[in-house]
RNA sequence: GGUGAGGUAGCCAAGUGGUUAGGCAACGGUUUGCAAAACCGUUAUACGCCGGUUCGAAUCCGGUCCUCACCUCCA
């Protein structure tokens, strides 16, 4: 039986399980505008519809998601400019930067990355479109040359999505430079400019698309009109998302509405504040990942609910270095898991003994595990609660290492040897389910830990072999019994940020954030 | 002024009427040559404030204080 998650709707303001019109869920986000690399909030933007995508998938369900890259607009004219370059090799350039970070952090690539500049066609249309039924409308500020509205008070419901009322906006007065246009709320659809200036020849004449049009233009395009999602920045509700609502909807009377249902996850706030280039405050997904793994930054980013603000700390040490408490906070949670991870993979590779009964002693440690197994997949269709479901992975990897432990005092217990590496197969799997909802737990722990130690190293200007030299000095000291110099040779190690860990065989290090 | 979100233990963060959220930090213990990791326990009868409803409220209702966001570009 087929299920579907369920969501906070903006639209009707409540909570409703997600009912896609046809076989194929469709999924439109909106992605940035890249005049510049994308900070924290960005990543965070493009986490909640990844997570509902993952979700779906792995209920079975056929998913089109489209997230659409802004290039043509006047920040990235004006940021172009200020370089001295074309600027859509500017925005070229950022949304390549984007498309990368954003796999970094584990988002899916979408089905889909439309570019406005791919685009025009699709945008005249629904200009054209709009201007024949009456929407809109032009002005000829030179001769051959339009710039074009949208009528807002023709369009009767404009406003439901933000809940505002278009005289209150009216009395909210900003004041309107531009008075050509019939009413001050009406916003441009095409703005015309100059021979020189950057441009596309188009039936109004030369000009460049308003902000709203072209997204309207492309999810249209894409998956046609009244889609099942639309995703998006708190801060687009109004007037980017109502402005597109009002022209997809003009554009297409009687047809119902542009979106079932419109999802928008909250800021990242940096003290309190919302992380944002105009406030400077904000920190980049390289400065991030600069510093931490990329899977310690999507399980940080998963720590709050994705309609809530989420928290971003940051510290500057004694020594100059600017560190994310919270991101190194979660870092070590995925370092724990992956821990575990590792555990049970070294279980398996020493023996599986598949049985239909568990000893009553492992019974427990499988109901755990399939306990939290559902937990996280109920928390997920319950609107996206990702805090409830990384709990429920630690649960995971906590009665693993139980496990584990349990299995590591009976070593000498053969039989049970391989039917704890059969109950570690199966944890394994439970959280190679879940890590695939949530993106995370995607590498080897074996892969996790080298990336992690090479970053760690590469951070307090260490190198292996400088650390190896030491380990193999105090294994020597050990060796002679000279705990009091091994133990020198230990601390030398951790003042530099070097932990060891010895097995009854060997010594490990690893290398504190 | 209009619209919306939120205030939960030292910190981060779930929870919308009654049975443990979870994590981090700190401390104690098991284990260890000593550590690290792992595991167990404590900190924690926390829910901005004042009233009300109820057998029972962080949760519902009324009031109030504070914070943040959108109304101009923003994820």
């Amino acid at each position: 039986m087929a299920s579907f998650p369920r969501l906070y709707n903006t639209l009707t303001r409540s909570i409703e399980e997600l009912t896609p019109k046809a076989d194929r869920v469709t999924i439109y986000c909106c992605g940035p505008t890249v005049y510049d690399v994308p900070h924290a909030g960005h990543a965070r933007a493009a986490l909640a519809p990844d997570l509902l995508v993952r979700r779906l998938r792995n209920q079975g369900h056929a998913v089109s998601y489209v997230r659409n890259i802004t290039d043509v607009d006047d920040k990235i004219l004006a940021r172009a400019k200020k370089n001295g370059e074309d600027p859509l090799a500017l925005s070229g350039r950022m949304a390549t930067v984007y498309q990368e970070q954003m796999r970094a952090v584990g988002c899916l690539t979408p089905d889909h990355e439309p570019r406005v500049s791919d685009h025009l066609t699709q945008i005249f249309e629904l200009t054209a479109t709009l201007l024949q039924n009456g929407s809109a409308y032009a002005i000829e500020p030179e001769p051959g040359q339009k710039d074009i509205y949208f009528a807002v008070r023709s369009f009767e419901a404009y406003g439901k999505l933000s809940r505002r009322r278009i005289d209150d906006l009216i009395a909210g007065a900003r004041v309107e430079r531009d008075s050509d246009k019939h009413d001050p709320l009406d916003f441009a659809l095409w703005k015309s400019c100059g021979p020189d200036e950057w441009g596309w020849e188009s039936p109004f004449g030369r000009g460049r698309p308003g902000w709203h049009i072209e997204c309207s233009a492309m999810c249209g395009h894409y998956l046609g009109h009244g889609f099942d999602v639309h995703a998006g920045g708190m801060d687009l509700i109004f007037p980017h998302h109502e402005n597109e609502v009002a022209q997809s909807e003009a554009a297409h009377p009687g047809e119902g509405p542009l979106a079932k249902l419109w999802m928008h996850n909250g800021f990242v706030n940096v003290d309190k504040q919302k992380m944002s280039k105009s406030l400077g405050n904000f920190v980049t997904v390289s400065d991030v990942l600069e510093r931490n793994d990329a899977e310690g930054f999507r399980w940080f980013l998963l720590g709050a609910q994705y309609r809530g603000p989420l928290q971003f700390d940051t510290e500057t040490l004694t020594s100059g270095r600017v560190v994310f408490p919270g991101v190194d906070e979660a870092e070590r949670r995925v370092d724990y898991v992956y821990g575990a991870l590792q555990r049970l993979r070294e279980l398996v590779a020493a023996a599986v003994t598949p049985t239909a009964k568990l000893p009553a002693e492992l019974v427990p440690f499988r109901e755990r595990v399939a306990n939290a197994e559902r937990a996280c997949e109920e928390a997920l269709d319950d609107d996206l609660n990702t805090p409830v479901a990384l709990a429920a992975l630690g649960e995971m990897a906590q009665a693993a290492n139980e496990a584990c432990d349990l299995a590591k005092k009976r070593t000498k217990d053969v039989g049970f040897q391989g039917i704890a590496g059969f109950l570690a197969h199966q944890i394994l799997v439970a959280m190679a389910k879940v890590g695939l909802d949530l993106g995370l737990m995607h590498a080897t722990p074996e892969a996790y830990f080298a990336r992690a130690q090479t970053r760690r190293m590469a951070l307090r200007g260490l190198t292996a072999a400088a650390i190896e030299e030491k380990v193999a000095g105090r294994a020597e000291a050990r060796k002679n019994r000279d705990f009091a110099a091994g133990d020198a040779i230990r601390d030398e190690l951790l003042a530099l940020g070097v932990t060891l860990s010895d097995t009854p065989t060997s010594t490990a290090w690893s290398i504190a954030q």
